[in-house]
DNA sequence: TTAATTTGACCAGA
DNA sequence: TCTGGTCAAATTAA
């Protein structure tokens, strides 16, 4: 972290020579575009410094959210919780919802299948709950009674392409803004990711939280594809078993995190 | 031009 | 009837 505020203070450093530079008029149009993309480099390397420190930690939590925080707190003590969610996003998974009940004839959430609620602290000091290496897109915004926020309702982008029947809502918390209340539904059936397609093929199937596609595209990210570094079968994978295709309440999923297979 | 987001209306369940 | 979830047209962004 030290490294990255150095970077930033060396960009600052850099702003006011280049505003004193301009104020004195002394500064020809070469150096000036020299001095901006310094500038710009500077500061574009801090952020994606930070951005891939931070990710780094968010998915070490969704592995094991409790061993984290137990060891996150054993280290730092005197963190307050909602410092700690902010320095340290954790997923923490409060309930799970099978009910499968009723058919209508427009798919509400208990037709759907499988439902996880996580909370997940935002990145830093902003309003965007941190990325969970799927893409979404919104289809809705509602205003919740007794809610001080909006709660926002996503779909997965591959909806149409893919039939892929995954959702998820997005809530702030009234109690702690910083925080999101993210409730899953469904699984993805798309088998792709965000940024990463070459290592979606080595999950066989994905799960709502998403934990592997966000430690594979992760170590992808910082140690290049994973393709060239762990063989397939090595890589924790995710099986979806169906008794009657298409049928996700009679359907058995679980994850193999056993390297020897 | 295409894709994503916004937002008011509609629908279903409680 | 109220509330939450979804639809779809309009708008905005890339």
């Amino acid at each position: 972290m030290e490294e990255i505020m150095t970077m930033i203070f060396n960009g600052i450093n850099l702003v006011k020579e280049l505003e004193f530079s301009l104020s004195s008029q002394e500064l020809p149009e070469s150096d000036l575009s020299n001095s901006l993309g310094s500038i710009s480099t500077l500061f574009g390397d801090a952020n994606e410094r930070l951005k891939s420190q931070l990710a780094w930690k968010n998915s070490l939590a969704q592995l094991e959210p409790v061993r984290m925080m137990d060891m996150m707190m054993e280290t730092e003590p005197a963190l307050t919780q909602q410092d700690h969610w902010i320095r340290y996003p954790v997923m923490q998974t409060v309930k799970g919802n099978d009910d499968t009940s009723r058919p209508r004839h427009r798919p509400r959430k208990k037709d759907i299948g499988g439902e996880e609620t996580v909370l997940m602290a935002a990145m830093g000091r902003i309003e965007i709950p941190p990325d969970d290496n799927y893409t979404w897109r919104k289809y809705g915004q509602k205003e919740i009674l007794g809610s001080r926020f909006p709660r926002a309702y996503y779909r997965c982008t591959h909806q149409k392409l893919y039939k892929c029947p995954a959702k998820k809502q997005v809530q702030r918390l009234d109690e702690d803004p910083y925080t999101f209340r993210v409730t899953y539904r469904s699984s993805h059936t798309c088998h792709f990711f965000a940024t990463s397609l070459t290592s979606s093929a080595h999950v066989h199937a994905t799960t709502p939280a998403a934990n592997v596609p966000a430690v594979v595209n992760l170590a992808e990210t910082m140690i290049g594809n994973m393709d060239s570094v762990v063989p397939f079968g090595e890589l924790p994978y995710f099986n979806h078993h169906c008794l009657v295709p298409g049928d996700d309440a009679n359907c058995e999923d679980t994850w193999n995190y056993d390297m020897s297979s």
